[in-house]
DNA sequence: AATAGACTAGACAACGTTGTCATAATCAAT
DNA sequence: ATTGATTATGACAACGTTGTCTAGTCTATT
């Protein structure tokens, strides 16, 4: 019924607690014989350590907070599986902790959650880990922090970080585009304080410049990660003179905003116009014609930021479970669906 | 810089150690001069217990797990969400519990998750919340749980339960679109394994007789909470002679499919075909056009949940923070949107 | 005025683990 | 064989809180 505890243990395989506790936590000073007899016993009584107790005592702690602020809900439970499974396999708890990104007591809330919650560190998701201002003072006051940043590669900041090629995704993205034959392709932002919306608009212009097009600032719209905010921009170019025949939407969302502007307009995708998105959300798949989109594989891109959060204070724990510094930065796989199609001649 | 702990809190009042525990603990035997002395040191120090240390101590614990194993993302951080919340309110903490419900090992996984994580009790969510026999089998084991179900009332089982009318919610949709005109109204199911799906679908049946129609059971369709299951079945509905004049998905997904569906046949909503879904989720507002549906406050639901569990536990936590018995029954609001029309003659 | 009963408060141990320090066992080199 | 260094193990305290038990202080009743 009752748990079995690390003294039932201790007496199972005949050692002394601390030569339990040495087991447990991987300690080298240990002979092989005695480590084979204790993990018998622990094994046989099903015996796994006790969160609290192992909190209370240490200076060091197992457990670890998740921090967001995503409006995308199927982003964030990506973000939890990751995190959690890899929580499992290393033995640690998971507090997640939803909260609000502009709120200005922001730091000392995630400073009080670490202290009373005892935790080893923090696991930041975007936009909150894209923040600099936040990270610095989170590291400023000793705080374990990891970052899911959008970026090509390691900006050797304040924190470890695991990074997002947005950019390499959306210059995938542009150039199935053009090879599609579009040349005047509108780009729909989302929110600038997501680092992605930036570094997504910079392979768009990359793209194009490599296919020698132009950047033309008329096409680039400011806007939000939302489905109105994709529908508002797209009737507003299609009530223009000189429209795109390609919209990239900044998200999904956006993409099936725009799609439902341009049907609502009597158009047809791709026929009339070519729309991409960008996550492969449900909306990329369930729209129709199903959306263009690049695949984030967020659930792997939790893992390793976990991984390299736990890695950067018990380098032992974690050994052989990442890989090298080039597991560190993933880039989106372009998924090319019925929305895009080549450009028609009016 | 580090925090205060109940020594520094007694010191400053000039009290023990248990009886700053028993203010804390709202035990009733402490003199108010005392209680409020030692109210302001604490104020004072910015004092707050120490989960791992309580929850180390007592027979009686300081956090709730999560159960779930909901395919649908924003159901579950709305869930989230709403424990969340209520947790910390009543300074609890959270561990949330993905898990598949189909394992055959799921009560012992939850049982060990109880006992190792040391939780007071579970949350379970729908579809788990659902099974009699899961629910059973915990509360044998003498685990303290909530259910999340959906149904009329208490059907004074296992355990402590918030129930979702969807029974009348779906009443009030038919209802709806009995009003317009509709005759033929198709319903296309979710899994049976969700209790939803035949409150649902009773509900729908009573509205029918209410107004002296025939339930045909033609119209009354098995299949998924899916887009694709939507899709599938309305062309199938389309395809055959007689076709109905509206359709009510079990819910926004299924809905959101008879949409596309619907459309890929070159038909028109509402005009020649009303499409109502279920559950208020961003499917129903996002598409074109926006979905009729019913909203249930998902996480007043899992607040009130959460409530029922300590309450069971320790009455006196949740004296005046979630109302009498009345309290438990939510019945979703009916949201009408151009989805549904008045019938049209042909 | 004495005393039972209720109320209030404190001393102390205990929860399960790990950090510190001491000690025992082993080994290499003289 | 003896020393010295190294490795392997154990005894004990401590983390911050609550449960148990005891003792003191009131109030009410006789």
């Amino acid at each position: 019924m009752s748990k079995a505890t690390i003294k039932d243990v201790a007496r199972q395989a005949g050692v002394s607690l601390k030569t339990v506790s040495r087991v447990i936590n991987n300690e080298p000073t240990v002979r092989t014989e005695t480590r084979e007899k204790v993990q018998e016993a622990i094994n046989n009584l099903g015996y796994q350590p006790d969160m609290a107790a192992r909190n209370l005592r240490g200076a060091t702690s197992y457990a670890v907070g998740l921090v967001y602020d995503n409006p995308n809900p199927y982003y964030v439970v990506d973000i939890q599986q990751g995190v959690l499974k890899c929580c499992r396999e290393l033995g640690y708890g998971l507090q997640i902790h939803p909260c609000d990104a502009a709120s200005p007591q922001l730091i000392d809330e995630l400073a009080d959650l670490v202290l009373h919650s005892r935790l080893a560190g923090l696991v930041l998701a975007p936009p909150i880990s894209e923040n600099d201002d936040i990270v610095q003072a989170l590291a400023d006051r000793g705080i374990h922090v990891v970052r899911i940043v959008s970026g090509a590669e390691a900006p050797g900041g304040p924190a470890p970080a695991v990074h997002v090629n947005d950019r390499a995704a959306a210059y995938a993205l542009t150039d199935h585009l053009v090879q599609l034959g579009h040349r005047r392709i509108a780009f729909l932002s989302g929110e600038e304080e997501h680092r992605s919306t930036p570094e997504r608009r910079a392979g768009y212009e990359a793209a194009l410049r490599a296919h020698g097009l132009p950047v033309d600032p008329a096409l680039i719209l400011p806007g939000r990660y939302t489905f109105d905010s994709g529908f508002n921009r797209t009737q507003a170019l299609l009530a223009g003179t000189d429209r795109p025949t390609a919209i990239f939407g900044c998200n999904d969302e956006i993409a099936a905003g725009a799609l439902a502007a341009t049907r609502a307009n009597g158009m047809t995708v791709p026929g009339d116009l070519s729309i991409a998105g960008f996550e492969d959300s449900p909306f990329s798949r369930q729209s129709s014609p199903p959306l263009t989109t690049a695949a984030q594989k967020t659930e792997a891109i939790a893992r390793q930021a976990m991984l390299r959060l736990i890695g950067a204070m018990r380098p032992h724990t974690t050994e052989d479970m990442g890989a090298g510094p080039e597991a560190d930065v993933f880039v989106p796989n372009l998924i090319v669906r019925p929305s895009t199609g080549p450009v028609t001649s009016r």
